[in-house]
DNA sequence: CGCCTAATTGGCAGTAACTGCCAGATTGGC
DNA sequence: GCCAATCTGGCAGTTACTGCCAATTAGGCG
């Protein structure tokens, strides 16, 4: 059992100087991997969007690139890497935005906070809505990121624990339910906001949808929380 | 754009008498065929639990079940339908027992109807939670469950939304969000069953992160409806 | 400046899940 | 009992991905 998924991709090396926190690499070897990181992304990304994800065969993408296919693979260990790319970040931000909650704030707030922290990460509409589109249409890749999403609502599990009135060993699912009805709640209003063509706001579309799920109308005014499940309301 | 997704597997023959509906077909050929599969199927599940899902080669199961690996492959047309096998009639019950809900039931009441006739399928508590387990532990097969999950909600949503008080055509993100926000209920419901090694019953567990999602509590003793999101409430 | 070490790269072979094709065995209907 | 439809197995090929090894290259140091 706990299998220990393998860290896939290449992250070795850069023991020394390597990041200066300024984006910046000082040695030639940083610069020319960053290089090629980026060629190989952009050139994944043009070929995904211009054939498809399925129809794009890994050979193509590393020809193109102008690096082996050999290489590439130490630089994504993976595929669906080569559009995720910052999927983990996805999970970074996530955390830490409702860790920086305060105390007093119930689950369905901090959780709204973390989702409207994820949101802002998107560098442009244009491109949010490409990835979103490419990854809604191919389901091999709908399958890993729902995977991955599974992973983060896992991790998700003991910070909203402790803001529930739920005792922390136990084995309540309510934890859990919570979670998961943000997610699906965010994963409707993604593909409603896909389906528009990415008008309007995601965020009033997921506060539209709790607002259906949970009892409360209304709910954008005073968004995140509008009924109990929040601490010490029976203790 | 929409890719008609290849019916995997082997579907075709059986043009004439075939299945007799009693389960008891009367060619030859067909009651070898039910034989093999039988065999394939229950040896890929002894192995699949003895060595674990992404350790058995499907060359070993083949060979295990007395078949050629061509041959396995025209049975099944993918790994995980080795496993998954009755997944598809998990949507035919689940879409059956919501139609089969009277037209007053609101989106809750129906979906929660649905749920309950998908459970009643399970052969026994034990085979349930084994499976379950294999599906929970293995990051490949809960991806693959999760995409199909995924095509079941798309089916839901005609279903759901002549039950809530939406325009049709609108690209209202509230049916998709209840839809999904059931499945996310249900997903904690069943992991937390796991966790505690199948005691207990999943639909309590079901009800109760319900509960804990929507405003409503002890939503168990009235079970599935709780608050709007009903017909003729607004329209 | 040149050398040594360590990082990096590319190629090659191998695995695992599939798929198409073809030839041979089997079955079913007449 | 024969012919055609069906089924099966084997073989080759594709794609994602991994391990291994040899050749290149950058970085540090005397």
């Amino acid at each position: 059992m706990s299998v220990a998924l393998a860290v896939r991709g290449y992250r070795g090396g850069m023991k020394q100087e390597a990041k200066t926190a300024t984006g910046a690499p000082s040695t030639l070897r940083d610069r020319t991997r960053q290089l090629a990181t980026r060629e190989i992304l952009e050139t994944a990304l043009r070929l995904f969007t211009e054939q498809g994800y399925d129809e794009t065969p890994i050979a193509q993408i590393a020809r193109e690139a102008g690096v082996s296919q050999r290489t590439l693979f130490r630089y994504f260990g993976t595929k669906e890497d080569l559009l995720a790319g910052n999927e983990d970040r996805f999970g970074q931000v996530l955390t830490a935005a409702i860790r920086e909650q305060p105390a007093e704030a119930g689950a369905w707030v901090a959780l709204r906070a973390g989702v409207a922290a994820v949101q802002a990460l998107h560098d442009s509409r244009e491109q949010a809505l490409e990835r979103f589109r490419l990854l809604h249409n191919t389901a091999s890749l709908r399958a890993g990121w729902l995977e991955k999403r599974l992973r983060f609502q896992e991790d998700l599990l003991p910070l909203v624990k402790e803001r529930m009135d739920t005792a922390v060993g136990k084995t309540d699912p309510r934890a859990r339910a919570v979670i998961a009805t943000v997610f699906a709640c965010l994963d409707a209003a993604a593909m409603t906001w896909v389906e528009n063509d990415g008008k309007g706001d995601i965020m009033d579309l997921y506060d539209e949808c709790l607002a259906a799920v949970r009892g409360c109308p209304a709910a954008t005014s005073k968004p995140g929380n509008c009924g109990p499940t929040t601490p010490s309301s029976s203790s």
